[in-house]
DNA sequence: TCCCAGGAATTCC
DNA sequence: GGAATTCATGGG
């Protein structure tokens, strides 16, 4: 890999083991938006990028510098990290990752704001992608920072908890957030009176951060596991939603098995690695049955 | 009209 | 305790 800037871009070369857009489009990111199949534009860290895939495994990032790269976009996309190295062990434990892992081969675990994952994926409770998105984008029009105008359309960043500091739990609901209201309200609360916060999660091994998030109402195990995973970069998270319960059955559990138990067995089984494990194969099942 | 959606809280037995 | 029901909204 070799990063190489130009003009107002970044150029990088030779990436092994990305494609932004399996990457964006598995399910861990809802602040984006798809131009073509190689082009899309990012909303994160208070910024608009765009981004594209360029020949032969380079990737372009617009109007960026190499210290804004290295300091939140290479973080961001987690393209520091040696991924060979990650589905060998992965295949180590188990060879029946390999069709996933083939299929998925341009996923990278990506390392999103604490604040915008803990809304988001309060959201996401019984919801389809598509539908989180469009409630990521309203929260962020109506209450976040423009950040940019591309291809005619204006961009906002995810809002912050200061700038949420007078939304109330009816202005939730007016956005179509229908139950989750209460929920995204007690979440944000908390967060502003201090008793969630990135800082508290730190000094907390995976039990007890796990417990921590649970404490917000509308937080179960696996929307606490999505924001351990994707927003907090507990990579050893495994988040159990329908999916994963679906073709973990499949794959090891000819009887069934609940929740608990499947998280359980990916621990023992996958690790450190878990989440890796958890996202290829989650992206798997989904597109399979497309 | 009916059914389901990257679930979680509440109610029921 | 664990299983069924409810929750608000949109889309197939």
């Amino acid at each position: 890999m070799e990063i190489v800037p130009q003009n107002r871009d970044i150029l990088i070369k030779d990436i092994k083991d990305f494609e932004i857009d399996q990457t964006l489009e598995c399910g861990q990111s809802f602040h984006f938006d798809r131009i073509n199949e190689d082009e899309y534009i990012v909303i994160a860290h208070n910024r608009m990028l765009r981004v594209r895939r360029g020949e032969k495994n380079s990737l372009v990032l617009y109007d960026t510098s190499y210290e804004e790269y290295k300091s939140i976009w290479e973080d961001y996309f987690d393209l520091g990290r040696d991924y060979s190295a990650i589905k060998e062990y992965l295949l180590s434990r188990d060879e029946r990752l390999a069709p996933a892992i083939e299929a998925k081969y341009g996923v990278r675990i990506m390392h999103q704001e604490f604040f915008e994952m803990l809304m988001s994926f309060i959201i996401s409770q019984n919801k389809q992608i598509p539908q989180i998105k469009k409630l990521v984008f309203a929260i962020s029009e109506k209450w976040g920072t423009y950040v940019g105008t591309m291809y005619g359309k204006d961009y906002y960043a995810f809002p912050t908890p200061k700038q949420l500091e007078k939304v109330s739990a009816q202005d939730f609901k007016e956005l179509k957030t229908g139950f989750r209201a209460p929920y995204l309200y007690d979440a944000l609360s908390k967060v502003l009176d201090g008793s969630i916060s990135e800082e508290g999660t730190r000094e907390l091994d995976n039990e007890a951060l796990l417990n921590y998030l649970c404490g917000i109402k509308g937080v179960g195990e696996k929307v606490a596991s999505c924001v351990m995973l994707f927003g907090l970069s507990r990579r050893d998270a495994f988040p159990v939603d329908v999916w994963i319960k679906r073709i973990m059955e499949e794959m090891y559990f000819e009887n069934g098995a609940d929740k608990k138990k499947i998280a359980a067995f990916a621990r023992d089984r996958f690790g450190e690695y878990g989440g890796y494990a958890q996202q290829y194969l989650f992206y798997y099942a989904r597109d399979g049955k497309k």
